[in-house]
DNA sequence: TATTGTTATACTCTATAACTATA
DNA sequence: TATAGTTATAGAGTATAACAATA
């Protein structure tokens, strides 16, 4: 443990707490344009990238309480952009859908957030990106 | 743009906002062992790195509204960890110093955190995380 | 009994604007 | 006038616990 290695280490990790916020902070930004929240934004994204999801994998993939996940689907359900579907199959299960407005929305907010964390990371070297990928993929899904 | 390209970078897009509730999931985790916010955290963190910081400073650093960084100060203040001072020489300026108490808190707090993000990255060869400490330097420096 | 989701409560956080004090 | 920070307000987000319905 190097002096060089600790000063590494700490630019390292204010450079990832600098990128968290900034990657965050992206969603506020693109979800003022339609007049959302960033966790509005995020949530009508993550539906769409899915077509219909269970509440709890949305909880999973949002990292929110189930109570807090019922509250946001509540605004954005008030917002007119998502529908809650329940399942004939398990009663006990809820899908979150999105509606003709929701998918106009999440399609022109999910197109640019893509399109941002392109440009993010287009300047990293194609061997980092590609060993970013499989390491945060792994870091995440625990 | 081949099938190939856009589904690497649509993978390390989710990849990225998964990183990023991530790291900023870890403050609140580490925070609460210690009665804090995330917030909270991450402010006294900020403010241990830096030893005195004025409040236009931090709510830079944290992408937070003069109004918000307030409100932050006043409760974190509340809760013993921080104090104000005036700068004599420019009376407009606040800066933000950490109490004994706070002192404590932070350094054990920023430790666990420099812990975490450095066993976050260590899965990563060296010269990537020498190319992503500064490529993202680059970026949220904007 | 375990799972899925809602409701209730109290608090923190956020956005916006109007304000005070200093330079 | 410009800058640094506070106050006020309304809404959004969060943590926790208790609850109802279904399996």
């Amino acid at each position: 443990m190097t002096e060089i290695d600790t000063t590494g280490t700490r630019e390292l990790a204010k450079a990832l707490v600098g990128l968290s916020h900034h990657v965050l902070h992206m969603f506020n930004d693109i979800g003022r344009g339609h007049d959302l929240t960033a966790q509005q934004t995020e949530l009508v994204c993550a539906v769409i990238v899915r077509d219909r999801v269970r509440m709890s994998d949305l909880g999973k993939v949002m990292h929110l309480e189930k109570s807090n996940l019922s509250g946001l689907v509540d605004r954005t359900e008030k917002r007119g952009l998502i529908m809650r579907r329940r399942d004939p199959e398990d009663r006990r299960v809820t899908y979150v859908e999105l509606t003709e407005e929701g998918r106009q929305v999440a399609t022109s907010t999910h197109c640019e957030v893509t399109r941002r964390l392109n440009d993010l990371v287009a300047q990293l070297p194609a061997e980092v990106q590609l060993s970013l990928t499989e390491v945060v993929e792994k870091i995440t899904e625990s």
